[in-house]
DNA sequence: TGGGTGACCATAG
DNA sequence: ACTATGGCCACCC
């Protein structure tokens, strides 16, 4: 259908918009495209970003509590770790340091 | 048609 | 910090 393509696109079009060093969350993302689909879909549109065209940040995606959730879906469990640690995050027990600081809001920037 | 499973979230104990 | 619910909705049997 449309509509959910619409959808997935609208999602990846939002995380290609997190600056470098920044974070949010999956249901961050569902509420700013109007809280219509739940964020589980958010979810499971990442599952499927690695195979778009445009590159999507992934990793920039964590979910409420700034634990890194995902990380089992990228080519290895660490590489998600690696790419926010490369951007100036710091990480403790797959939770993000200062998570409030770094965390970008979708509403806000639009 | 229906049950199980999620890269989720909120609330409660 | 942990489990247990209930809601959420696409996907796969």
């Amino acid at each position: 259908m449309k509509t959910q393509d619409d959808f997935f696109q609208n999602v990846y079009a939002i995380v290609r918009l997190i600056p470098k060093g920044r974070v949010t969350s999956y249901g961050a993302i569902a509420k700013s495209l109007g809280a219509i689909r739940s964020s589980r879909m958010v979810g499971w549109a990442m599952n499927l970003s690695h195979s778009q065209e445009i590159y999507v940040p992934a990793h920039r995606v964590v979910n409420r509590n700034g634990e890194l959730t995902g990380k089992l879906h990228f080519a290895t469990p660490f590489l998600m770790k690696e790419l926010l640690e490369k951007e100036g995050i710091v990480i403790i027990k797959e939770k993000i340091l200062n998570f409030n600081i770094h965390f970008w809001d979708p509403m806000q920037e639009l």
